[in-house]
DNA sequence: CCGGATCCGGGTTGATACTG
DNA sequence: CAGTATCAACCCGGATCCGG
């Protein structure tokens, strides 16, 4: 493991994590809980199956994840987050909210997973109305489902099918994304490939308010041709 | 440079700002402002020439950092960052909080630089008593110096010499930061190296309390010999 | 001195094939 | 399923050189 030599914090949490792949693997470990070496290679598309053996090795080694061998009935190894690598999640927030203005573009061969949507979930979601009952809400993009939860206050997401939705959204990554980021609204996004469905009221109870998107202006510089 | 190519915020930021040293030019340009060609070296010991050089282009054509030519006096490129550059000091932030854990071990080669310090004083240093004028605390580690000063219920460090400090500490880089953190009295300290001088008084305002030194338990282990 | 560019050796990564 | 083995291509680090 390549040292930067230097005695500051920041240069020694890259020490540890800063290398090529490895915050994704962190990533993929805490949007979907434990996971085993093939979910782990699922999630991260294009990585050499060496290096993520040597990954998960370093990452074992340095106290961010654990391995755990299951026992027979299931007789598979999977690998967890440590509390320690637990600790990472604000890291991997703040470089998800400092990526959200570079989703606008698309990049023709980016790969998609719906768990991916967890952290701009976390970001711009909330749950305007804690008092009414829980309500699910379906996303489905490039094939890949996934499942919002919002009620109590709070919103969560899950990957997989829903079991019968109050409302659902359909379409091309970047426009779910768009949608889910407050900067178009379900109408608007029609014409761009989105189809939606159910109750629109609780989209609104969920969806950032359409207004007050900040960091627009933080964004790289865009003809803002898709206003 | 090389991409991901996955459309999943985090992935889109470390395509921007993952690449080895890449970081640590954006912690030497939020700890220092704007830096010559030179200064950036000086503060990135061990970088290639070359690859410093490749990095402050790429950084210059993503948007995090532009260049300004200074005017015949001074005849000097500067680099800074821009607004989007600075949007990345909650990812250095997260970083340094999860690296100070790994500052107690100390690394026999580490390089040392004053400006380090502003992450974890960031993190640790608080002015308790608002109220009263503002104080000056002089540290020195490695024969590099800087400058807390202290007032209006705000901490701020700066590299350089101190004019009179109210206080001062001088020691290994890693006792000094076993101070600043709170993992370490000043008295206690004085077995393991640092020299201390002028108000106690004035180190209370601003150091932890001593004993709330959370994240603990989530460092790597250790014989824990040094408490 | 400042701000690089160029060259080279070695280490890391990525793609593929293979194995218990 | 969970990796290892192999090898080519690329990237990084160190040294050197060079135009203002």
């Amino acid at each position: 493991m390549r040292s930067y030599h230097e005695y500051c914090a920041v240069a020694k949490a890259l020490d540890v994590v800063g290398e090529r792949w490895t915050l994704l693997i962190v990533r993929e470990l805490l949007t979907r809980g434990a996971c085993r070496y093939t979910d782990l290679r699922a999630g991260l598309p294009g990585i050499a199956t060496n290096l993520l053996a040597t990954r998960l090795r370093e990452l074992e080694e340095t106290g961010v994840i654990e391995r755990e061998e299951a026992p027979p009935p299931v007789a598979t190894t999977l690998f967890r987050l440590t509390p320690r690598g637990q600790a990472l999640r604000p890291v991997l927030d703040a470089l998800a909210g400092w990526g959200v203005p570079l989703m606008r573009e698309a990049g023709d061969e980016d790969a998609f997973r719906a768990q991916w949507l967890a952290f701009p979930v976390r970001t711009f979601l909330s749950d305007k109305s804690p008092g009414e009952p829980p309500v699910t809400i379906g996303v489905r993009a490039d094939g890949e489902a996934a499942v919002i939860e919002a009620g109590g206050g709070t919103v969560t997401i899950r990957t997989g099918e829903p079991g019968d939705p109050d409302a659902s959204l359909d379409g091309p990554p970047q426009v779910v994304m768009a949608v889910l980021s407050g900067r178009l609204s379900p109408e608007d996004a029609g014409a761009k490939g989105l189809r939606w469905a159910g109750s629109r009221a609780v989209l609104d109870r969920v969806l950032p308010s359409g207004q007050a998107v900040a960091m627009a202006d933080l964004a790289p510089d865009h003809g803002g041709e898709d206003r």
